[in-house]
DNA sequence: TCTAATTAAATTGAGCACAATTTAATTGTA
DNA sequence: TACAATTAAATTGTGCTCAATTTAATTAGA
């Protein structure tokens, strides 16, 4: 076999790799249906977020997303001048920044209800390997 | 169970969310050992291809990392900045751009040999875990 | 009640990613 | 051989990511 004490350096040997590049790519497969309702993929699992949640802070948020103030903040901005979501302080802790959705963000989500449809039409995966990988993955979130 | 037609736009049943947020954190989590040889991640994967194929084009580099030149070009001329690779123009064809690893390079290896040992010992997962995933994502990957 | 510590967003700056375009070199074909 | 098509990098512009810092508001402790 000759294993080389620099093997574990090969990019063959990496399990970060392959995780970094199939996020990409897979990120990169959305953005034809993305493009149709003029959303990064970003943008789209922020909106996702709203959807279900209504309203919450720029802390929940990023919580949610495992993204900070300094990616959602420029983010959001562009969200408001689409007229998606809206921005104000709240009341009791200004330190608060409210995100809530729009009636405009809210009709959106009739736009993009079939893109996870479509989307899974394009996996190659199994329904079991789908079911590993998605656990797999939470594990390395951390929950 | 009450499933409503938007379930399929909850976060919580994407797959491609926790791989683009589990991509993320776990390219974070290479930063403390990276900073040490001052290096980023997509930096640090260039150069473990450069370690063992020693000289290739920005094309062939690109095809193994899923990058383009878009990404490689500027990279590429910061590591060629730090003295880790050389960028010299292919004699029987123009166009191609050949990167070679420098000895300077080359003696970063030492350095990185240990980091792969160091995040394997980060991980949470199990060797079957970590198995099938590497090859799920080789799969979503084409490969 | 001051004031120090904490907290939440925003800001700043560096570094990717990537689509689209441009530039330059090479190849294929009439 | 001309010259159109193709190819490889580089360039341009937009949009993240994220570490570090700043600003402003709130909380907690002496």
């Amino acid at each position: 076999m000759n294993k080389c004490e620099y093997d574990a350096l090969k990019i063959e040997n990496q399990l970060c790799f392959p995780l970094y590049a199939a996020s990409r790519e897979v990120v990169k497969s959305y953005k034809p249906f993305l493009d149709k309702i003029d959303l990064t993929y970003t943008q789209y699992i922020v909106m996702m977020v709203m959807w279900e949640k209504k309203s919450l802070n720029v802390k929940e948020l990023g919580e949610c997303l495992y993204l900070d103030s300094g990616t959602l903040t420029p983010l959001l901005k562009k969200l408001e001048a689409k007229g998606l979501v809206a921005r104000v302080r709240s009341e009791t802790d200004e330190r608060n920044l409210i995100v809530s959705i729009t009636d405009i963000g809210e009709a959106l989500k009739d736009k993009a209800v079939s893109i996870p449809k479509e989307m899974a039409r394009c996996s190659n995966l199994s329904v079991e390997e789908a079911q590993q990988l998605y656990s797999i993955l939470y594990k390395i979130l951390g929950k």
